[in-house]
DNA sequence: TCAAATATCGACGATGCGTCAAAAAAAGTC
DNA sequence: GACTTTTTTTGACGCATCGTCGATATTTGA
């Protein structure tokens, strides 16, 4: 017995309206002021059918966390084609690195809250699945590109390190800069006025302290960066907000 | 004119007796059922005494990372005067960083609430500027065997990179999978079944990737880590709870 | 011993989450 | 079109928590 559907359309619409008046609130003026009595007043609607939607207040933040996941997902989809060279492959994953936490800035913000226990352990498993779920397939397209590198005879992992392992160093990396230079009371007191650039450099060393051929110097890996960089700042052009 | 002392003395007890009693709530249960309401009947107060020390819940949450920032600083003082190479006192701090986030995980957990934007925002400038202090000395310290082993040959920094551009680096891929591997869905099933062994492995490489001598091999870099894993243990036994 | 200063108390207002029975709207039936 | 049944919407309600503030108790100092 399929409903009919414009009364299931209209509410299928109102859950998207929901997240995109939640979001602006949540990432400008946080998760306090982001209430259920005002997103229903905000939304014309009793507070009753908002529950309808989300079980609770937590869900939404996860449901908004899942949207941005997948904007990522895209940009990492499309850095992992960028060029033919598994390095380069690797620098274009760094690139939309940056540009996501840059350029997407609430996207990126809105992520870091389910990390938060306090809402994770208070959402469904049902949309807790759904983030793993992203977060398995971004590590496998990374982690791909390193297996594609040895297949091509370009990097040799020593040590047993697994390819999956490789990347767990990069993202660490990479996220961990990130949270540090977006909540480290003032980085830039402490000497690294650039982070950046820090990290690019991080990431470079990294490279080739494992041996992954064809190495460049700094300069070609900037220039290589800031190309990718470019390059998916046009792909994704309307998607970029911030900056 | 300087108050007298028996009823001072007693008012700074008892801001010692509140964190004591508010650190395990938090830890375990987390910041919602960390009450004043509970807090103040447990402590067999009223909850306006609890306002006389702390102006808000959250410079409680405050409070309680300073504590804990101050026994990691004393951790890496101790490690960085564990031996007169400069290569090994970094790793002597890696472990310091180990031993912190395994063995005083509780400490670790609640450094990680004052990221929180809605804790942050809340709490005082005077309790902020403690914190960036910490940090300040914290990186002043690893940043000092950086230059130690620049003025000792065994470290030359390239393109324009400081002392704390390259420390950075380290504490962002130590922080990163820290947080990483306390808060990800699973990493185990995301092919990271080792994350400590993995990100050995990677300050190993990043060393080697910026040439820093003595170069050794991996196991030598693990042997070396697990000596200073066990000194420290001794020196802090008694500060160390979990596990 | 008593007045001024300080500390403590806990009821109170305000806010916010999530519920649920009643009302309204929609779908289904003849 | 008139009806019954099902689904959706509503908002007042119960409950919990934060932080306040005037009243009360204690300490200090003369």
């Amino acid at each position: 017995m399929v409903t009919p559907s414009r009364k299931q359309r209209e509410i299928q619409e109102r859950e998207a309206q929901i997240l995109k008046l939640a979001r602006p609130i949540l990432l400008r003026e946080g998760y306090q002021p982001l209430s259920m009595d005002r997103l229903a007043t905000l939304m014309e609607y009793a507070k009753g059918t908002l529950y309808n939607h989300f079980p609770n207040k937590e869900e939404i933040v996860l449901a908004l966390a899942i949207e941005s996941m997948e904007l990522r997902l895209k940009m990492f989809e499309a850095a992992s084609i960028a060029s033919r060279v598994p390095r380069e492959r690797l620098l274009a994953i760094g690139a939309a690195c940056e540009l996501y936490t840059q350029s997407c800035a609430d996207h990126f913000a809105i992520e870091d809250w389910i990390r938060n226990s306090t809402i994770w352990n208070k959402s469904s498993t049902a949309r807790q699945d759904l983030i793993r779920q992203c977060e398995g397939r971004c590590m496998s397209i990374v982690s791909g590109i390193v297996r594609d590198a040895v297949a091509h005879g370009d990097l040799k992992l020593e040590n047993d390190l697994t390819a999956e392992e490789m990347i767990f160093g990069f993202w660490a990396i990479n996220y961990g800069s990130q949270v540090l230079a977006a909540t480290s009371p003032s980085l830039v007191s402490l000497g690294v006025p650039n982070a950046p650039r820090a990290i690019r450099h991080h990431c470079f060393t990294l490279l080739n302290g494992f041996g992954w051929q064809p190495m460049g110097d700094f300069a070609d890996h900037i220039k290589a960066m800031d190309r990718f960089g470019d390059l998916l700042r046009k792909q994704f052009a309307d998607q970029l907000t911030n900056r």
